[in-house]
DNA sequence: TGTACATCAGTGAACGCGCGTTCACTGATGTAC
DNA sequence: TGTACATCAGTGAACGCGCGTTCACTGATGTAC
């Protein structure tokens, strides 16, 4: 039965929606068409009315992902606070709802180009979003720090994803730990 | 046709070694199992004569490779040859022989609780060398800082492999230039 | 040391299953008059 | 505004395919004498 554009329109943003939580908490290869449809409330059959494949499906979740407002934004509270809130055990334990960077950049690197250039697009924003956290007016080497510390914020998520017990909370606690060495020592440099 | 007792010894290392060269490349999900086998040069109906299902051989590839020498430990070069050597393009451009926390932490964290815990006592043991290489008998600050160094280390390569072109070069050198202020930022917190 | 035979590691056909994708169909939408 | 009808978003059965796993078989191994 045929439904209105804008109900269409909804439909498809239900899918990648759901698509998004569903690839963040399985990945891409574990999760399958049926399921992400009938999450969105619709069967299988038309899935292929949105999207030309379930590549295609995993190219634009990734953009649309890297163009919401997952926790993986520095927000008005400043450098400080994000850094806090995404290296928060809540973060940790809700992929699904996470940063989409460190629940699917392997996935993406190896799933092919246009998936690996989603996320290269999605990391190169993001450190530019870091350095404009660090300095009003960013310099190369306030790029640097960026790419630096946001590794750091993604490596220690990914790593305490995959710790039990004390230790996947003892990597957050000492990350930060670490980052903030790290830029107490830049701003030392800066006087 | 039967083998020697050594003969299938050896070919229970070789699937092993295969298991580990492919999943660190494509991942748990993607790579089957007759894939593996014939890698070892078998045929798929043996694997089960050495694993009881698939995801036994995910345990114990992950023990295997956390057990072996892959470009994931402090060598004799200390610590800043590890760090060169761990964020070169050569690691970054070879996953199937790299580390395996960059290559499949987030898989293991995702599959089930047992290959979570075999890379849960693979990075605990990482963070261990890395203090260890940090100072001669290390202290709870060591551990701490160890635990920050390889979360970035980690995180850096993993955006490596996810980004394109310049993007993939900046991210290693900017995560070294970013480790070097925060040893260099310890090292004068100590004096 | 040589022979007879039980063992069992590896082979390859076969299994059920779920996957991504296709397609004839349905019935509400939205347009032409 | 009301009616007639072409359009087309979503349905659900069906497709081929490759997956993990099983199993009857083979023939070299290794043991008992």
């Amino acid at each position: 039965m045929k439904v209105t554009r804008e109900q269409m329109q909804a439909n498809r943003a239900r899918i990648l929606t759901e698509a998004g939580r569903l690839f963040r908490e399985q990945g891409f290869d574990t999760v399958g068409v049926a399921e992400i449809m009938r999450a969105a409330g619709m069967t299988h059959g038309g899935f292929y009315g949105h999207f030309r494949s379930k590549d295609d499906l995993a190219v634009q979740t990734l953009a649309h992902l890297f163009a919401g407002d997952a926790p993986d934004r520095p927000g008005t509270g400043g450098l400080a606070a994000f850094v806090d809130a995404y290296l928060a055990p809540g973060h940790r334990d809700a992929p699904s709802d996470g940063c989409p960077t460190a629940a699917l950049s392997i996935d993406a690197a190896r799933h092919g180009s246009e998936t690996k250039a989603a996320a290269s697009a999605g990391i190169a924003a993001q450190i530019d979003r870091i350095a404009a956290g660090l300095s009003p007016c960013p310099t190369d080497d306030d790029r640097a720090d960026a790419a630096g510390l946001w590794a750091t914020m993604v490596g220690a998520i990914i790593l305490a994803r995959a710790s039990d017990g004390a230790l996947a909370d003892r990597i957050l606690t000492d990350a930060k730990r670490w980052i903030e060495t790290a830029l107490a020592a830049r701003a030392g440099e800066q006087l």
